[in-house]
DNA sequence: TATAATGTTCTCGT
DNA sequence: AACGAGAACATTAT
């Protein structure tokens, strides 16, 4: 499930159990996983080295080898990292493995195959390459508000357009909208400074503590949205059924009663 | 068996 | 041209 929480997750795990080992080996179970390069220019690219820094950018994972090339981690729909002691079992849909010099082994793991593996020379080039916005986190209300406020379109396909803004997936932008009272179908430029300046809060509110909630090994608040998305669910707020919509192509839970900002349809 | 699932990208229409 | 909506992509669980 990966959203900006999650991978914020695979940044820490990243951070304290892959950075300062080399890389010994690469093997590529699935070739086009590597969005059109090849294993021997991956193993090229980290073969021989250490990675030596990782970061995040919206749903984006970037680690840095001692070469200076950047690996870039897409996660799609069910991409994950999982980190296996040398006699550990691979997960079952390993992509790529990458093997420390320690005998430790990291996997690449995507049961859907939408995610993948990249290289780059430069960050700030690959976000604005691939029109990647910023980062939900580094959004400072000001620009938020030009951001959702200018868009004509619905609010939540806005927000989970990573070149408006990166990080927001279907999942959480639910729970932004819930928490912010505001239907997913409302429009953009509908909202006035006062909803926007709460959608912004709310989203920072929803992720961090996300995030929070993910690192101490905690389910979601049980008060939110998001236990309660899905058939049969019900507002954990005022016990109104949850209503479904399609919206650009995704399904849209929301409570039709707590989120009666914006009107449309 | 049909449907839906946490994402991205391409195509088409406005 | 710029923007927004929907389909397609691969695979599995319900």
């Amino acid at each position: 499930m990966p959203e900006l929480p999650e991978i914020e997750a695979f940044r820490r795990q990243f951070d304290t159990s892959a950075i300062g080992r080399r890389v010994d080996s690469v093997d590529v179970a699935d070739e086009p996983v590597l969005a059109g390069r090849s294993a021997r220019e991956l193993r090229q690219a980290t073969a021989g080295d250490a990675f030596c820094k990782v970061l995040r950018h919206g749903k984006l994972l970037f680690a840095r080898t001692n070469g200076g090339t950047w690996v870039v981690f897409r996660f799609g729909m069910t991409g994950r990292i999982a980190m296996l002691e040398p006699d550990g079992d691979p997960p079952d849909h390993t992509r790529i493995m990458f093997g420390f010099n320690d005998g430790g082994r990291m996997a690449f793991d995507d049961q859907r195959k939408f995610g993948s593996v990249e290289l780059a020379a430069d960050v700030e080039i690959y976000l604005e390459r691939n029109d990647i916005g910023p980062d939900a986190l580094g959004v400072c209300e000001h620009r938020f508000r030009r951001i959702i406020g200018c868009t004509r379109g619905q609010v939540k396909p806005a927000l989970m357009d990573q070149s408006k803004l990166s990080g927001i997936g279907n999942v959480y932008s639910d729970e932004i909208l819930y928490q912010a009272g505001i239907r997913p179908d409302a429009k953009g430029q509908a909202l006035d400074d006062g909803q926007l300046e709460r959608l912004h809060g709310q989203m920072r509110m929803v992720l961090e503590t996300a995030i929070n909630r993910i690192a101490t090994g905690k389910d979601l608040p049980d008060d939110w949205l998001t236990p309660h998305r899905g058939k049969d669910g019900k507002c954990p707020d005022c016990g109104e059924p949850l209503e479904r919509k399609r919206i650009s192509g995704r399904t849209a839970w929301f409570c039709p009663r707590s989120q009666h900002h914006g009107q449309a349809g």
